[in-house]
DNA sequence: CGCCCGGTTGATTAGACTCAACGTATGTGG
DNA sequence: CCACATACGTTGAGTCTAATCAACCGGGCG
């Protein structure tokens, strides 16, 4: 079995960790009209940049804060006993993540690009407007779901059901549906696509090239999908062409 | 790819649901002391049962009550678009599941077996003492948790080490950490146990046959499994020998 | 320039699936 | 009681998929 063993740069600890630079510019506008209860709710922090290679927090950690992502790509992973490293999902544009039970992180979040956070505490939930409050209480019990569903659909497809699979997914996370000439940054390595879905980093492009000579996508680079035929992917994710 | 589709009868509505008998019997006494602050939680409700077959709920229906399984077994399952069966997880005695996000249940609960079941509703949880409230709310906080990091391991296992891993991890939820000699019920058919793991009936039976002829576990009967040497079924689970 | 890293491709092997057959336990009707 | 049917588990043979091992390509960088 390919094991991918992986130094993580940890941050160093409090009150300024290193990796971490507070910005003293004005919060920068989030792309979303009009803003939603779930974005406002961060707005009363300056974002923070976390370098690539850098780890938010390990699992095991103590915390519970509420992270909300403003560009980059961050990884959520796990590692084996044996080393191996299982990515249990990516989060990307404006995803909000705390993998936390009982004060502890259970996942690691690394990041895979230099991200933009911002941070809620959660003994802040109790002070912010109801509704922010309730749209971050919504987005963290959906979480674990979000995360544990695809993780079994993974588990029972085959690699192109996969790999298409992955790319409808994340393409709605992106830009919401897919439609024909939807493009997709791929911007995480093939390695962390291989970690994620359970395969090996050549079965991953092998996996890409079959869509790609199948003109199903079509790619300008290893990190620029556009697809071509957003029916067909959806059939081979195993997901009817209304799936959103 | 093998699909095992299956007809699971639906415990009908309100008042009476068939397959739901209602016990009038004093309630059984849980082995276990003292009784913990969890199934304290369960005790003012009187236990039903559900006939093997019948689900308790389906993903998609509306409910959020709270389920204490007493005795059978209750598989949480998911089915693709394509009819696919994929079991998230086996629920087993004394085990505590609700499934339920924004009043809805994400998986369906099938019993396998004839189960006994108490239940508690959402609302209830603020009229219990603090502890048992406490204590179910800490369960629920954990169940997606659990299921997910158990799903992100079948991931990345093959087919024996997945095996052997499901073997540990049942038999520790049955009777707390393994011992040369403990004894496992494996009540789940060959079929349950494949779509639990991702694999055919052929590859399980073959898993097990090995790890018999290699005199890890031996056998009785196909449901009746004894752990001949747990470091060596815990090394080919990807586990260290220290795991609990 | 030469090295390194990430991505890709090819050849071979190992592992899981498919298909088929058979065994065993259980249940049913004559 | 037996004949038969059914469901589940097991085993074997052959096929195919994905992993492994190896090589090569291209870009970035010291």
């Amino acid at each position: 079995m390919q094991i991918h063993l992986r130094q993580i740069k940890r941050t160093a600890g409090p009150p300024h960790p290193a990796g971490l630079d507070h910005h003293m510019d004005p919060p920068p506008r989030l792309h979303q009209e009009p803003a939603s209860p779930l974005l406002s709710a961060f707005s009363a922090h300056r974002s923070e940049t976390l370098a690539a290679g850098r780890a938010l927090f390990v699992e095991g950690d103590p915390g519970s804060d509420i992270h909300l992502l403003e560009s980059g790509l961050i990884a959520l992973s796990h590692i084996q006993p044996n080393g191996k490293r299982m990515i249990a999902s990516f989060v990307v544009g404006n995803g909000v993540f705390s993998l936390s039970h009982d004060g502890m992180r259970l996942l690691t979040a690394e990041a895979l690009q230099e991200c933009r956070l911002r941070r809620v505490h959660r003994v802040e939930l109790s002070h912010l407007p109801a509704d922010q409050a309730e749209a971050v209480k919504a987005a963290l019990d959906r979480e674990p779901w979000d995360i544990q569903a695809e993780t079994l659909m993974h588990l029972h497809k085959d690699a192109d059901e996969g790999i298409s699979y992955f790319l409808v997914r994340l393409a709605g996370r992106l830009n919401g549906p897919i439609s024909r000439g939807s493009r997709v940054r791929l911007d995480m390595s093939r390695v962390d696509i291989a970690d994620h879905l359970g395969l090996t980093v050549e079965t991953v492009c092998r996996g890409l090239k079959r869509l790609r000579s199948d003109r199903v996508i079509d790619a300008t680079g290893p990190h620029n999908v556009i697809i071509l035929e957003p029916d067909q992917l959806k059939r081979r994710a195993g997901l009817g062409p209304d799936f959103d």
